[in-house]
DNA sequence: GTGATGGGCGCC
DNA sequence: AAAAGGCGCCCATCAC
């Protein structure tokens, strides 16, 4: 099992680590390091200029080395602005999160040390409002370094940490690919998802009516708005209002608990209609009408502010745009330029597949070989539909214990016994109030103050019954958070590394025809969001517009098309092969090249 | 007026 | 009796 996993860089020129810095006056100090960050070279301080002059001499060659810098967010906009893209990074302040909670590295320096800037103002979630001044212009905030809290001490440490783990390959592995994501997030946010507003325009038109002022509503909602007011006999009723809906649902004898959808569907009343309409429409306006298009789109491309590594599990997250829950009514407006095609691909069943390589379970993953994975679950004779699969393989996942799932629960548990052993552990070791790790390295945090005072009080001898069951109930909160922790975080692993992999195949199949001029060229294409649609580096190739979990898609000129799509299918291979050496589990995709995201699926 | 919170719902 | 993992965003509402 112990294969290798990945080789970070192989020494070239003796060039490995080049560790990037920006210094308060705006200068660039640049270190060239070996591999255990030991420098090579006088460091240097360069301009922006001379320091852009210097990545694009040295970056297009197999020779490029891994560009070391605290934030990618802060250093990559300006350089891809200046039209220069890079192979590979470490980004400091990413891996550290990982390095600081990897039960493979408890032991540390790293992890042993005492909170620094690193841990304070570094993780990805509260990285506020580095938004979108910064997007086309180095930023230039004041590093204020003490002697342990310097870059280059920060790299050593991080090195040290994987080279004293149990696993480096699989962390070193994790780090490459958490840095490689943070390239593709900000390569994606910089060329942005082709969007026709045109089309978003006459969707919106189709389904609530005419564009009106905003805060009015349009005319279909407005009507419908009329229908939910006489329908419950309230004439100055604001659906909008879930306190007042849910007053005037009383009034007129529904005995609700909420004014949630799915528990207004099961009522029999003619003001539920109307009113499911009117809460799908209303959604549609205020989460992705005219206001959403005018403030994200720009000059025909969404650009989505990623965050990588912005979820405990690794997942992705995004910020402002909501980017991960694009509903699928407008999807149409997602249309490839003229002479261009979007390749769309899906991982299909990826999180069952990912549980049955974790788990080695031979059974399960014999399932999804070649096929749909819960179809396969029913031609062994499992389960009798694909639904009773699915819902109890999700089940599995994420805790259910009752419901159709729970019953279906006993016979997915016969048909796998390892696959199932391995939620079970994962949650078991949760309800402890113990750490969890993915595939790579990944460890899920521990449970706060409030979580152990408690199970400590349920201990108590004074304990109530009711101390005594808000403690299981928590405990078991935790377990099914742990359980859901080693799949969805092993998922997006698997998912960086797919996407990694792609990224770097897209580079070498248009190397040789897009190969763009050393210096010289940075800086003329210098493009803000005011200039028309593509951009250099980005204008003339295939390249990664849009990622949400288990699924990208390629932006291509039309002709590359069929190659992009093998490219993303032996990506999906490669991954699977990198996570999990020679264990023999499928991870399929569905792949359509299409001219927009609506024809997918 | 601003910020925090919770309901509700979109995505995986 | 109901119950499920991870998010982000908008709105109404309420405390300040």
């Amino acid at each position: 099992m112990g294969a290798v996993l990945c080789h970070v860089s192989t020494r070239q020129n003796g060039r490995v680590y080049v560790l990037v810095r920006q210094a308060s006056g705006g200068e660039f100090l640049v270190d060239t390091l070996d591999d255990a960050g030991t420098p090579i070279e006088a460091a240097r301080s360069l301009t922006p200029v001379a320091f852009s002059s210097f990545v694009s001499s040295v970056e297009p060659g197999t020779t490029a080395p891994r560009w070391v810098w605290d934030n990618t967010a802060h250093i990559y906009p300006a350089l891809l602005a200046g039209g220069i893209r890079v192979q590979r990074c470490h980004d400091l302040r990413l891996c550290h999160v990982i390095l600081k909670n990897s039960a493979l590295t408890s032991t540390s320096d790293l992890a042993l040390a005492a909170p620094g800037r690193w841990d304070l103002a570094s993780s990805p979630a509260s990285d506020q409002a580095e938004a979108r001044a910064t997007l086309f212009d180095f930023d230039v905030t004041s590093v204020a370094d003490g002697a342990d809290e310097s870059s280059l001490r920060e790299l050593r440490r991080q090195l040290d940490a994987v080279a004293g783990a149990a696993e480096p390959g699989r962390l070193r592995l994790l780090l490459a690919a958490e840095s490689a994501g943070a390239l593709i997030a900000a390569e994606m946010r910089y060329a942005g998802l082709p969007w026709r507003t045109d089309v978003h325009d006459l969707l919106l038109t189709r389904e609530l009516g005419a564009r009106v002022a905003p805060g009015a509503r349009p005319g279909r909602l407005e009507r419908l708005a009329q229908r939910i007011r006489s329908e419950l006999d309230d004439a100055a009723l604001n659906p909008d209002s879930p306190q007042e809906l849910f007053r005037a649902l009383q009034r007129a004898g529904l005995a609700v608990t909420s004014t949630r959808g799915w528990e207004l569907k099961k009522l029999q009343h003619p003001v539920i209609e109307p009113l499911l309409q009117y809460k799908k429409l209303s959604r549609l306006l205020s989460a992705n009408g005219w206001t959403w298009m005018e403030s994200w789109v720009v000059d025909g491309r969404f650009h989505p502010d990623y965050v990588p590594g912005g979820v405990v599990t690794g997942r992705w997250a995004t910020r402002g745009g909501g980017a991960l829950q694009l509903p699928k009514q407008i999807r149409g407006a997602v249309v490839a330029d003229d002479g261009w095609k979007l390749v769309v691909a899906d991982a299909a069943q990826l999180e069952p597949r990912i549980l049955a390589a974790l788990a080695q379970d031979t059974s399960m993953a014999r399932a999804g070989r070649g096929t749909d994975l819960y179809a396969g679950i029913v031609s062994s004779g499992v389960v009798e539909t694909r639904d009773h699969a699915k819902v109890a393989m999700l089940g599995a996942m994420y805790g259910a214990t009752t419901g159709e799932s729970g019953r279906l629960m006993p016979r997915l548990a016969r048909a796998y016994p390892l696959a199932i052993a391995l939620t079970e552990s994962a949650a078991r070791a949760g309800e402890r109030g113990e750490v969890v790790t993915t595939r790579l390295g990944r460890s899920s945090p521990i449970p706060g103050p409030g979580w152990h005072e408690s199970q400590a009080q349920a201990y108590d001898p004074a304990a109530t019954a009711t101390d005594e069951r808000r403690a299981r109930s928590q405990a078991r909160d935790w377990g099914r958070f742990t359980r859901n922790f080693i799949v969805q975080g092993s998922a997006a692993e698997w998912a960086l590394c797919w996407m990694a992999e792609i990224r770097r195949e897209l580079t070498a199949l248009t190397r040789a025809d897009a190969a763009p001029g050393p210096a010289g060229e940075s800086g003329r294409r210098a493009a803000g969001f005011g200039s028309p649609g593509a951009r250099a580096p980005f204008d003339s190739s295939p390249h990664l517009v849009f990622f949400l979990h288990d699924e990208v898609i390629v932006h291509t000129p039309a002709v590359h098309a069929d190659a992009v799509a093998r490219i993303i299918t032996s990506a999906a291979e490669t991954a699977g092969r990198l996570l999990f050496g020679d264990f023999p589990v499928d991870f399929m995709l569905t792949v359509a090249i299409v001219d927009n995201y609506a024809q997918a699926k």
